[in-house]
DNA sequence: TAATGAATGTCAAATTATTTACATTTATAA
DNA sequence: TTATAAATGTAAATAATTTGACATTCATTA
């Protein structure tokens, strides 16, 4: 998967921290470099530990015994993972996988809870991360549930698009949207032409302009409000 | 709505902190006391502060313009909610209304924070809660995406009855579990039959038996695995 | 600049889910 | 103990989605 609607807006850990303290979190870390396709944890490890993407990506998910992985988040640079380990006290729930040459900071749970314990604001970033998490995922939710399907990947797009680089072309594959959604291509395929034809959004290859996000999310909201 | 799909399994905030500092909490807290139907909070207000319930219940939505209400979250006793205006810095996202004669606690984001900063347990308490429910909307999602409806239902069944009082009876109304799907009542009523005829579960009037909630995971678990 | 692979577009048949309208069962309140 | 309302069950017609098989367009690199 090329763009990652997995991703989905969850800000950089490590840029919520003032420089000082993000320094201060790396030096205690080790930093270790994966290649391609290496397991970085394991589901049901108990050895508790926070994980902080330096380079690469880390795919999470689950291994069905038949190989198949079923992604579940991506995290690139400056993201982080495995809180829930530290702070739920359960065994991992996930598989973590790098993708691509991949270098990752660990920090053991005790050497990061002495810090965690001495500075709030490493709290106040892991908390920001996770609560806007939270609302994008509730989001993305009731979208699923509510809204038909026309509706429902206009929303997911401008969900999506608070992470595109560009603000007016989103890089994606329609089959990415297709499984955020738990749709087949077929029928996104169709929503976005429908969007298309009401000059919502631009289709390309690999990509999709949306010429006026403002447009399109009156256009939801005001569909929305119609049922 | 009687029950909760919708309070899935978050674990309540004031629950996790231990006795001494929880009373310290609520001392600082103005309890305030509405009717049912009444508006706690509104959409857009930037006033930052955090809300525990104290008993009855909060609901999160968003009205629309009609004066239709749509249901995104259900705060019960113990639960916080306004996290998010501390940390994320952003006006309030959800309209939140009280359910029957509802008490909360409102306390200020200086109040709050200043403790914050002082007792980390407070932040791990708001983490924990705030990842497991991270982890249970990723569950869902993963379930509405990629499972087919007799699936689906036994998984969020699985993942509602973790709220369970008794473990193996979940009250609840198969038009909830249809909403909570965001599929019809008709197709929650036959997917739940089909599970009932493998013996998976029993129906009952505004209740579901589980008698083996080990044999419904395992059950999902294997034709998760078959796809 | 071909040749290839990747992504998108199109169609019809098959499947799945929704809708509507009504019947039955169960709880509750008079 | 009825009467009523709430919840569940059934079935047929309709609508939405998926599947699979190709055709087309676009990007890359050999």
């Amino acid at each position: 998967m090329k763009n990652d609607p997995f991703s989905i807006s969850t800000p950089a850990f490590l840029d919520r921290l003032a420089k000082p303290l993000a320094e201060r979190l790396i030096e205690m870390a080790s930093l270790i470099k994966y290649e391609d396709g290496q397991m970085i944890h394991s589901r049901g490890d108990t050895k508790q530990g926070i994980s902080i993407v330096r380079s690469g990506l880390a795919y999470v998910g689950a291994y069905g015994q038949d190989g198949s992985f079923v992604l579940t988040s991506i995290f690139g640079p400056g993201q982080t993972f495995g809180e829930f380990t530290l702070f739920a006290d359960l065994p991992r729930t996930h598989d973590v996988t790098s993708v691509g040459s991949t270098e990752i900071y660990q920090i053991a749970a005790p050497h990061f809870m002495k810090l965690y314990d001495s500075e709030p604001d490493i709290s106040r970033a892991l908390l920001s991360c996770s609560l806007i998490r939270t609302h994008l995922l509730l989001e993305m939710m009731d979208a699923m549930r509510r809204l038909p399907l026309n509706e429902r990947t206009a929303k997911i797009l401008l969900i999506m698009m608070q992470t595109a680089k560009d603000d007016k072309v989103y890089e994606c594959r329609q089959s990415d949207i297709a499984f955020a959604l738990g749709v087949s291509r077929m029928s996104i395929s169709k929503a976005l032409q429908h969007l298309s034809g009401l000059g919502l959004l631009e289709l390309g290859y690999g990509q999709i302009r949306v010429p006026s996000p403002e447009r399109l999310a009156s256009w939801v909201e005001v569909q929305t409000n119609r049922r």
